[in-house]
RNA sequence: GUGGCUGUAGCUCAAUGGCAGAGCACUUGACUGUGGCUCAAGGGGUUGCGGGUUCAAGCCCCGUCAGCCACCCCA
């Protein structure tokens, strides 16, 4: 039996129909970021586990890093997220860098967990970060970058909502509930509040040692969506969205946290408005990071976006575009052995003049040329036989329009250029 | 890490414990130089892998691996 090599769990292969996908997000992460004077960056994809110890989740590191040692022992890690990396980077140049510093990324993470919807092992990652800047107008910025990004695949506020929320207004609330000793677990809490049947979240609570009355005041809090009217922050963040024109997609959401442990302030999440997808990105503010791995205290604010839900929602509202994998423009058929040199002269002339051209490698039945233009979707064939030979022209075939027509070879090349738009 | 479902042709899936099939795709022809339709013919399988029960296993049992889904966590 023929040994088959698996591919590693959770690793995904792209195929020309799932890179031109995860090519369309580049293209458009790229021109929402580019938009607002963003600086595309990346850091290394092994890093020491000490740059993750105490910064991000607990689990993240301890659980889901992929973590190894190298031949001389230290412990590296598959980077399972960017954010300290780029806390450290900026960090290092501290002095240097002109701030206010706008800079966006996209690349692979490895987390190690169970594959399943919108989540695997090694995903891409776009991250887009503003570091150097304590306005929560800036929060406010870094959702219409969102904005504009959901709004050029064609999302509009009744599809795609982003939801906010702010941790010191949380901290000042649990603070007043007498619960600031155990402000992580009850963050814990607040996150597992719709995941969790009323009775098991209550048991939860009273496991965590919090009381009747302080329960009693967590339910009143995360049932309050006007909440945010206690916060300045969320009031200014509000104020800048309205005059960034992107309010309509904004919601105040209590019971958004986020999991990781270095946000301060902002904090949002994506969702699609059905709520079937988990979240499409998630984010805050982090203004002791960069302190953190070694700098002097500098405020930031990001987010990142994952490949895998986005697509999946992209698809399911229909905003994925006809995607072409093939960028050949027009195909050359290869009539028979002894007019192959032919063809391969006229591929080249066509290619001199700019058309990107393939030559279709054997002497095969035209319709089988002509199938395999159709399937790879080139939408130009130039037919080459004795006929077109004789007469010193190509036979120019349009397969999406069904038509035909003898064009002199010395002009095919424009003919095609001016169809081609 | 926990739980559920599923592994049969390239793909999507059938098959009461009793001869492994269909549709699509592919090849050839109808059509000697023309792709979307039609018709005909054809090729293609250790039923994920290993063991067990049975006269007989794709089907039942055990193990294992993989995929999907949910939980955990999170993009």
């Amino acid at each position: 039996m023929k040994t088959k090599i698996l591919s590693v769990k959770g690793a995904r292969d792209f195929y020309p129909e799932q890179l031109a996908l995860r090519r369309w997000l580049y293209a458009n992460m790229q021109a929402a970021a580019q938009q607002f004077g963003y600086q595309e960056y990346d850091g290394p994809f092994l890093e020491t586990l000490d740059l993750y110890a105490a910064k991000s989740g607990e689990e993240l590191v301890k659980e889901q890093a992929f973590v190894f040692n190298d031949r001389g022992g230290d412990q590296i890690t598959l980077r399972p997220e960017l954010t300290p990396s780029l806390a450290r980077m900026v960090a290092a140049r501290q002095g240097q860098l002109p701030r206010p510093i706008r800079w966006w990324s996209f690349g692979p993470f490895w987390r190690y967990e169970r594959p399943q919807k919108g989540r695997s092992r090694e995903f891409f990652q776009w991250n887009v970060d503003l570091i150097g800047a304590e306005s929560p107008a800036v929060d406010a910025e870094l959702a219409a970058v969102m904005v504009t990004f959901f709004q050029r695949l064609g999302f509009t506020s009744s599809e795609v909502k982003i939801q906010f929320n702010n941790r010191r207004l949380m901290d000042g609330q649990i603070a007043a509930l007498g619960l600031a000793e155990q402000k992580k677990s009850v963050f814990r809490l607040i996150d597992r509040r719709d995941k969790m049947s009323a009775e098991a979240w209550n048991k939860y609570a009273a496991d965590l040692g919090v009381g009747a009355a302080q329960l009693d005041g967590l339910q009143a809090m995360l049932a309050d969506r006007e909440l945010w009217r206690k916060s300045d922050e969320c009031q200014a963040f509000l104020d800048a969205a309205e005059a960034l024109g992107i309010a309509a997609y904004l919601e105040y959401d209590p019971t958004v946290i986020r999991g990781l442990d270095y946000y301060t302030g902002t904090v949002f999440e994506a969702r699609d408005r059905e709520g079937e997808f988990r979240a499409i990105l998630g984010g805050g503010r982090y203004d002791n990071l960069v302190g953190d791995v070694g700098g002097d205290r500098l405020p930031g604010v990001g987010f990142a976006m994952g490949d895998m839900v986005i697509g999946l929602v992209a698809q399911k509202y229909g905003k994925v575009p006809a995607l072409a994998t093939s960028p050949t423009q027009v195909l050359v058929t290869v009539f028979s052995p002894a007019s192959q040199a032919e063809s391969l002269r006229l591929a080249a002339e066509l290619r001199a003049a700019g058309v990107r051209a393939e030559w279709y490698p054997e002497a095969a039945k035209l319709d089988r040329q002509l199938k395999y233009a159709d399937a790879t979707g080139v939408r130009f064939a130039a037919i080459l036989g004795p006929d077109e030979l004789a007469q010193g022209v190509v036979m120019l075939k349009d397969l999406k329009t069904r038509t035909q027509a003898p064009v002199s070879r010395a002009q095919l090349a424009a003919e095609l250029q001016a169809r081609l738009g």
